[in-house]
DNA sequence: TCAGGTTCGGTTACTATATAACGCAGGTGC
DNA sequence: GCACCTGCGTTATATAGTAACCGAACCTGA
């Protein structure tokens, strides 16, 4: 259960395309950041530096905060995985698995939002363009330049509203 | 310097503001949480919860962390103060100042967002109806209910575009 | 006037998150 | 060989946030 990549099979081909991707920004997804990558595609749902750590340290008993944090930051560079600020954890990016040529650029991230349930804590990604559209806009209005943006949202998934229990949080009985 | 109210009289005015809004949803603005309020409206720049600490002890010695965290808490859920998540921070919601009647009720946010300058670190706070829209849109097409968005930006703010330091990061020479 | 609640905040201890600094191993180029 | 770079192990520490317990102040009703 909660696992991102339905198969082994599959999870190796996004392994595969992330270290691809890597290489054309010539960067080398080395073992380690493979492994905390695998880590973090194989869980769905936002996943804690720590948690992650403890994880790791069964492939690599050495591990420390740092081994993790360093390679969160490459991933993050490369675009493979987000930072949930909300919840200071990491998420594998969707569109990391689709590889298309060029990939995104992280200089031109198209913009990327996240809603976090408070019921059931499934964390949904979307790419959302009049989002991203509406945000540099208001950014252009009063002249600044974005380089990175952070959108994310608390409340209730669907499933969460049709079982109730976003009843007792929106609306009081 | 740094100053988000200009004088002793403004900060005066706004803390009263602040008071005569807290009464009027029920709750208490008490000498602690007038403090920190104080403390966190004369930075206009966000503040970390110790910062925030290291101040307070100025005025009350035996604060510890409790202490802060514990008037945060009441700050925000009064719409007085924002959190900045990308900073672990905290900053005056620009809204708190004008006092429209009915304050803003905490669960009918219109969203805010934050433009955070990596030269400066000037945090600019908008509160653009636009994004706020596209948001609630791309959340309502996914049937998600949101309860609290968090929309901030990394990027340059137009004064440092201005002086060059934002040429060095956003177009290489 | 006293028992019972509530709010507020002091205090101690702790958990969680993140980074600094040092150093070494392995590869690359001269 | 020597200088340089990247990657990572290792130790220590900084920063952020909470849990749990306690007592003071203040209501309230009997």
């Amino acid at each position: 259960m909660a696992a991102g990549q339905g198969s082994a099979t599959e999870m190796t081909r996004a392994l595969d395309a992330a270290a691809a991707r890597c290489l054309r920004s010539g960067a080398q997804l080395t073992e380690l950041r493979r492994q905390v990558l695998a880590l973090v595609l194989e869980t769905d749902q936002p996943l804690g530096a720590y948690a992650l750590l403890d994880k790791l340290k069964a492939q690599r008993p050495g591990a420390a905060p740092p081994t993790v944090y360093r390679a969160l930051d490459f991933l993050l560079e490369q675009g493979l995985i987000h930072k949930v600020e909300r919840l200071n954890a990491f998420i594998g990016c969707v569109e990391a698995g689709h590889d298309h040529g060029h990939g995104h650029d992280h200089a031109h991230e198209h913009g990327h939002q996240f809603l976090i349930c408070g019921g059931c804590g499934a964390t949904i990604e979307l790419s959302d363009h009049a989002v991203a559209h509406a945000l540099a806009d208001a950014a252009r209005r009063v002249g600044f330049q974005l380089r990175k943006t952070t959108v994310e949202a608390e409340g209730f998934c669907a499933a969460c509203l049709a079982s109730g229990a976003g009843a007792a949080a929106g609306a009081p009985a």
